[in-house]
DNA sequence: CTGAAAGCGCTTACAG
DNA sequence: CTGAAAGCGCTTACAG
């Protein structure tokens, strides 16, 4: 940072207003302290004061005095999602009245591991939200809610600890999705998976119910049919055009993306292949444009983009007097059987 | 916040290894005072009592102390976007060596505008990238460069003072989408606008494109044909689909985004009626998926979803040694003259 | 009703 | 090479 003009401080406002700090303190956050409020004209000259030396608030220094920062935040894998909007609109309309402020804070796949929680490690915030696949660890969840922060976790596996968990579910979803396209006799299954998943597929719930949907029907892996691209239309498009167009094509598609499954209908529309007869396309995530398309999107998801619930819950912890025991709300994925496969 | 368990401090650590704090500041911040660095037996027996007793750095006392908060923003007008995901990826790149984090801040409709620059005015950010049609104040922004904060903002009108402005010339750019349609012979051009820029429509670069234009043409606005929808897809969908159906339907569509814009494609497509010959439709913000529909979306935008020189600009500024003066970057949207209109 | 003073948890010249 | 001490800008019991 370039060096900075000295900014005023509530020194500043006292010494013009000629009264302590403490009052200055006190008519300006609107507190009031054990005694009575400042009379009136205390309170007018005060706030004459601070406009005339144009003071402004130090957050920082109000945070480490009060040992709270009033800011909150919601940690998702990025690129944003309808998700992440609908949870940030939803955050913030509860925020607001409360003055607190919400951050979002996009974790990229080149995020090391560790770093992703370094917000709330360092106390920048007073709670978070964390939404499904940023990759955290599970196990420093519970101690940062030991040390008084506030936590709502999406995660299946996680154990209520002290934080909050919302269960989704999602494997069992997801192997729903595939097992319909098992079931109507497809053998070629191609799968648009995230690129960072493939990386570490024990993690990866859409890759895991892939794998153990085929398996399960006797079907291995075909390494051409596993492309991961389900983070780039573009390179969906692309790699879904070249599979339909190879010597052995897939009959149907399971994409870890909504996104990248209404690529794979466009590329089909555009080779002259129909969907769902000629190809079979399940998508994951059931964003809004599933269904205004055509053929509706057959998805795996939340059938509500709302999180009434979870943003209750989540400010109940925040604002309680003392440790709340953590909770599980269940909001269940399901299949969403439309038209595209 | 519920209360907190105790942390451990640097008093602790310090205690813990028989040292005073000043060495363990050195030793866990890696920085070297004046002297010698300490004797690799202190630090060890630093590093030994910070594990034990589970020392974590407290951020927002660090920030206090050094006047600086090692956190930038990037605000920009909710839902994200492929422009707002791609900036965020680029700063992230360039934050990540430098130990700087990066946070998003989503400006919703419901924000008032006084509180939309209060992370800056409050100092909570060392810096922050505007993108265009946030909600603020264009003549505070010299105030909090003043203060030392580095910005850079994206916006046509603003004049670099202190700052860094990028000039994008959106509306020569959406002009020519809309002369476009009016040269092709277009007469009734229905317009998909942002909901909340109806409400003040002189900000609206994208409203103000489509009435002057018109007006240039002698045709004026028809109430009917202008819908707020620009940010649902649903609500796109269902209001072109009753505009197609209309006893007066429109020819054209001009479109404040292209997600709106992709689903006035589908919604015509579902009715039967050809793009662009009997329906012509043009986007806003050029984003990947125009390009790999079909017809491919025409549209107005960045020719290239790279930032590196905004990104670069905002960097040099953040890390000056004194203030430098304000540039403009400019960076102008384009007529991308595709299939759909 | 108002002021003097301590303290939040760090960092950093300065003295030794 | 290490420690004692001041200070970043606030807030808040406490004394008067």
């Amino acid at each position: 940072m370039p060096p900075a003009m000295r900014r005023a401080t509530q020194r500043d406002v006292a010494e013009r207003a000629g009264v302590s700090t403490a009052t200055v303190s006190y008519v300006l956050s609107g507190r009031s302290g054990p005694g009575k409020p400042p009379t009136a004209a205390t309170h007018e000259r005060v706030l004459r004061a601070a406009d005339e030396v144009g003071y402004e608030l130090n957050h920082i220094a109000r945070s480490l005095r009060r040992q709270r920062s009033d800011v909150i935040a919601l940690m998702y894998p990025a690129p944003a999602s309808p998700w992440s909007d609908r949870l940030i609109e939803q955050l913030q309309a509860a925020a607001d009245p409360r003055h607190l402020t919400v951050i979002a804070l996009p974790v990229t796949p080149t995020s090391a591991e560790h770093s992703v929680l370094r917000p709330l490690r360092e106390r920048m915030v007073d709670g978070a939200v964390l939404l499904p696949d940023c990759p955290v660890d599970v196990e420093e969840l519970a101690g940062i809610a030991q040390r008084g922060q506030s936590l709502l976790v999406f995660h299946d596996e996680a154990v209520p600890d002290g934080f909050d968990v919302v269960h989704q579910d999602r494997l069992t979803a997801c192997r729903a999705g595939i097992e319909r396209l098992l079931v109507a006799g497809h053998r070629r299954i191609a799968h648009l998976a995230h690129e960072r998943e493939l990386e570490n597929p024990e993690r990866s719930v859409k890759f895991r119910s892939y794998r153990d949907a085929l398996a399960d029907h006797g079907i291995g892996l075909d390494p051409d049919l596993i492309v991961p691209v389900a983070d780039s239309r573009q390179e969906a498009h692309t790699a879904v055009t070249s599979l339909l167009r190879s010597a052995n094509p897939p009959t149907a598609v399971f994409s870890a993306t909504d996104r990248a499954a209404i690529d794979a209908v466009w590329a089909a529309r555009e080779l002259g292949i129909d969907v769902p007869e000629q190809l079979a396309i399940v998508g994951v995530g059931n964003i809004p444009e599933g269904e205004i398309m055509s053929p509706r999107l057959t998805t795996v998801g939340l059938p509500e983009l709302d999180f009434t619930v979870e943003v209750e819950r989540f400010f109940t912890r925040l604002e309680a007097a003392e440790p709340l025991p953590g909770t599980v709300i269940r909001s269940p994925w399901h299949l969403l059987a439309r038209d595209s496969g």
